[in-house]
DNA sequence: GTGGTCTAGACCACG
DNA sequence: GTGGTCTAGACCACG
């Protein structure tokens, strides 16, 4: 391979670092002893490493040698997205999601299901404090999803709460939240569970669709 | 009260835990210095720290230390229950949320956006292999979510995928997957991708909910 | 300056380049030339080169030398950028101006002016075909900004226009223009008109606002 | 008909330019060749090449060749418009897009945008020279358009800071700009961005409001 | 003759 | 001893 031997030497180095070769120590041989390994100077041997250290998958101290850059795991890569998540973002998922899974729970949930989301509903209207109120409202939902009994709808609905909990602005423009519209919320509320009763999908669906709207106009106004 | 003294540290150290004091090594001090802290016998420390153990919020090595266990985060928890959805499950979220996601990629994606999607049918329909279309036929699907210019819903998706690839299983049927289907879903890639293009909106979730419904006799049969 | 030489080579280049001493020819001196004029070694020389290289602000051809790249015109990045704009983006800014652009046109068209929106809306109106009417559609905003006496804004509306003409699939969804909706646009436009007759800016800005949304939801459902 | 010999050829050049045929080389071929292609003699061609001339389609250097002259594009024109706009247009231009691009930015930035523009606020606030702070300032505004995540909305401001850039004299009044006026913008600029922070769609059109009819006084006093 | 690549050595700051 | 930088030379493919 007289020709780029550079590229050769990465690809056998990317090669190597992806079969976990260096996994247990977390460290790659020295530049000289690369070098010496492959047979080139040293110059080359560092031309081969550099793309490696710009992606990011090995990173150099000088005195101490070149390390392993463990690589986030999926879920750690998804998890920094869902911190920075913009509310415009975060409510078009729930206008996507939420409504198709009240459909989904007029047609699945057990008659306990069903009564639970009415508690959560009773309880919320008749609570005094604001923050009471939420916390009803959000297990309203909460329950709906639960009804559904669908574990993995479940669980992302969980995992947008979290990014709702995280980020507490999301909801901050609440706390200007009257009282109208707060009956408001409690009449939407009243309109989902009436069709979750009658077991109405396409009415759970439309309603719930009506609510996240009016959810919308509340946040942003005519945006 | 000396005998209470157990109780007394056992009480105090599970606050200090809980503020975080130690969360940043991991590790708590070793059980001499403990003891020497709270001013008691390490017989007396090691009974304060026997319940901390069994709950599994510490746990010691002999000879290294005791280490705080780190609870999983909320989102860890939440990808434990991904790891065993069923693909009934899956399938019905795909059914909720990619129709809807075309259907916003249609009036958000960039000019380029839609070439890179076109790329990715035309690649697929190309090539030879399964492996090969399989992987086109999965771009195709990211690069409308990426479309949609929702950091969140394609984090979303990104996560669905990760449960495909961990439960190889899920496809499983797909590898009986004839080279008929394989026309058919061409076919319906190339609607999509014309609905897309024409930027209808409507077209393009109707598209794609016909082609899922597709996927879904195929895993499924008719029920 | 023995140390970082490399680094000290660039920033010169960097002025040089930018102070256009090799603009009239398009070409820097050869690698050979800038090394020997640094007084440095050619590797070094071209490790000063490689960030411009990578900036895309110099390039290299084998065997004939190094070039400046022209830059493009801040016009040209813009010109670039606005032919890749989605549908969702083009419709948010109209509901930015627009209705501004009639508040404003309330107050500072002539009645010459406003006879000519009139105009536009009658013909729009009586107009069998769907080609002539859209004509008169677009003539009807575009008088409207033209009334705004703001010769900047009127340069942004036709900017606007621009770019549907350049993206035929915007206003592809209206080739399914039903007879009902054009009928519903005409009202709409009588209503402004009405409005900019009156001098009314806060009725001509709210009656614009709402004549968007119709066409958003034309355009994009309920998206 | 061997007199309108030129006539036929002229019509045969109007095509071929139109055609696009010399576009990419921006030169047609040499009268002798032209010439020879037609089969007739020089003055025959450039009779036939006059007429264009004269529309300015296409010039002749002497020694060196004929050039097509491509005409400006329509965006060129408009360009062309911009270059002396009022500046009372340009800022009331700024008052109809500015605040709500500020409340756009409310709902659909990212947390890492917010904090860039709070950088930029601060970095502002902190600068000595006035020179400095201008140019934070500028930042400030261009990164609240980033921020709405529209292309089309951060093109315009790129268009509009283009001009002001161009045509220095706009904010000439600034120069004359006092200690005191600076801790004001300071203050709106806090002020923003407060809102920005608390995700308050309706106080960040207003605070954005409010700071250009700051401007607007320093500019032109009250009028 | 040009840029692209490589060698075999050297000294440096830092750990 | 490590990575970071640099030298002075060489041969290559390409124009």
């Amino acid at each position: 391979m007289p020709k780029r031997v550079a590229v050769e030497i990465e690809r056998s180095l990317r090669e190597r670092l992806a079969s976990g070769e260096w996994a247990s120590t977390g460290r790659l041989p020295t530049e000289r002893r690369l070098a010496a390994h492959y047979g080139v100077a040293r110059n080359t041997l560092r031309k081969a490493i550099e793309g490696l250290v710009r992606e990011g998958k090995i990173f150099r101290h000088v005195g101490r040698g070149i390390f392993v850059n463990r690589e986030p795991s999926p879920i750690e890569q998804i998890f920094h997205v869902l911190r920075d998540v913009s509310p415009a973002d975060l409510l078009a998922v729930r206008q996507i999601v939420e409504p198709q899974a009240a459909a989904l729970a007029a047609s699945h949930a057990s008659r306990a299901q069903i009564e639970a989301i009415a508690e959560a509903h009773r309880m919320g209207c008749e609570s005094g404090e604001i923050a009471l109120f939420e916390q009803w409202d959000a297990e309203f939902h909460q329950r709906i999803f639960a009804a559904t009994r669908n574990e993995l709808l479940f669980a992302i609905h969980r995992l947008l709460s979290l990014i709702r909990q995280q980020n507490a602005w999301i909801d901050l423009k609440r706390e200007s939240f009257g009282e109208e519209q707060r009956r408001n919320y409690c009449r939407s509320h009243a309109r989902i569970l009436e069709a979750l009763r009658r077991r109405d999908d396409v009415a759970a669906e439309r309603e719930m669709r009506l609510h996240l709207e009016e959810t919308r106009q509340a946040l942003f106004g005519r945006h």
